[in-house]
RNA sequence: GGGAGAAUUCCCGAGCGGCCAAAGGGGGCAGACUGUAAAUCUGUUGUCACUGACUUCGGUGGUUCGAAUCCACCUUCUCCCA
């Protein structure tokens, strides 16, 4: 007990909110380093598709759990918890600030809020069964199955959100306990961080979509096209094929749209993307927005760096 | 110049006399979210004083108890023959 809190910056917004860029030069003020909060950008390769800062942009600025995972690896939650854990420990050791940056709020809020993923037993094998009865018997029985087993989790999915209603059964089935019961538990953790939450956003959504578009098509002139067709090359795995990127071009490839049809279906799935990501962090009441819809980028910064500063645990390093 | 056809709510697109504020899809908006989360899923989408009322289906005028649906003319567009 008694350990004190770690103070952390985080920055949170949607895709193309500028949080990468924001995000450097707060480290520069403050003496930081960034851990990423991106469930994509933590592939290597996919650079162009996850807008991943160039070397010049980083500006000297380590960043972490970033570009070091092979695409083939599947990534989830409980993994990200433990390394960026790993990984604030050794930032703070070398007295320096964790800057927690990216727009992949589950990630971001179990961090932070100490969401503890207790050890699972490999669920290949349960996982599979359960996609084979899925099939042969219906998602209904199995819900039905759930309802029984877990009437808290049941009660709180729909049946047509068939990924969870499996999950929720995997997890009954590989530890013997409710998905509910590992849920209430995992959050009865006291968080290790202080938090200041910086929150980019536009007043007016359709600048967001703007900037949304413009990225991409700065994507595609980087080579995108390229970069898709270099991925399909490869094995594909799990977590990084979700991906938005590649797979909105795979009808260009295979002939079914024209190029323009699959850049406009890209931007289409990125904007919905930042909704999401926007409903996500819109219930978060400790992120103070900044909408940045007629500021300069310094403005911007000096904004963030006042909330900062009125927290008061992060003195800055140079002035 | 002649002939055929089409105009529907943000878009595409059904409807072809009442059960139509108008199917379906897209897009938008809002929401959920604990081991795939850039994923998965839900709700909503003419207006309002909203178990009802009002204004919509290119325009104007008709027919009818009643029209997005029928008729006439006008406008625009597409196609075919010249």
């Amino acid at each position: 007990m008694g350990a004190q809190k770690i103070p952390v910056i985080v920055v949170a917004g949607a895709t193309a909110s500028g949080k990468t860029a924001l995000a450097v030069r707060l480290a520069k003020r403050y003496d930081g380093e960034v851990i990423s909060a991106d469930s994509m950008q933590l592939y290597k390769g996919m650079d162009i598709a996850t807008a991943k800062p160039a070397e010049e942009e980083k500006d000297g600025v380590p960043h972490h759990l970033m570009d070091f995972l092979p695409v083939t690896d599947v990534y989830s939650v409980a993994r990200y918890v433990e390394d960026a854990n790993r990984i604030v420990d050794a930032i703070v050791a070398r007295g320096h600030v964790p800057i927690v940056t990216g727009g992949t709020g589950l990630y971001i809020d179990s961090l932070i809020d100490n969401i503890v993923f207790e050890e699972e037993p490999d669920n290949a094998a349960v996982r599979a069964e359960l996609k084979a009865r899925r099939e042969t018997e219906g998602i209904e029985a199995l819900y039905a199955e759930l309802e029984r087993a877990d009437p808290v989790t049941a009660a709180a999915l729909d049946i047509r959100n068939e990924n969870r209603v499996l999950r929720a059964l995997e997890v009954f089935y590989l530890t013997g306990e409710t998905l509910s019961e590992r849920q209430r538990r995992s959050r009865l953790h006291r968080s290790r961080f202080e938090p200041v939450f910086i929150g980019l956003d536009y007043e007016d959504r359709s600048l967001l979509y703007e900037r949304i578009d413009r990225r991409v098509d700065g994507m595609m002139a980087r080579g995108l096209l390229k970069e898709a067709a270099e991925y399909y090359r490869l094995p594909q795995a799990a977590t990084a094929s979700q991906a938005i990127g590649y797979k909105e071009l795979k009808g260009y490839f295979n002939g079914e749209l024209s190029l323009d049809e699959a850049v406009e279906n890209l931007k289409r799935a990125t904007r919905r993307y930042a909704k999401r990501q926007l409903t996500w962090f819109r219930k978060n009441e400790r992120i103070h927005w900044i909408f940045r819809d007629n500021m300069t980028e310094d403005e911007v910064f000096n904004e963030a760096a006042a909330v900062i500063d009125a927290a008061g645990s992060f003195p800055p390093e140079r002035k």
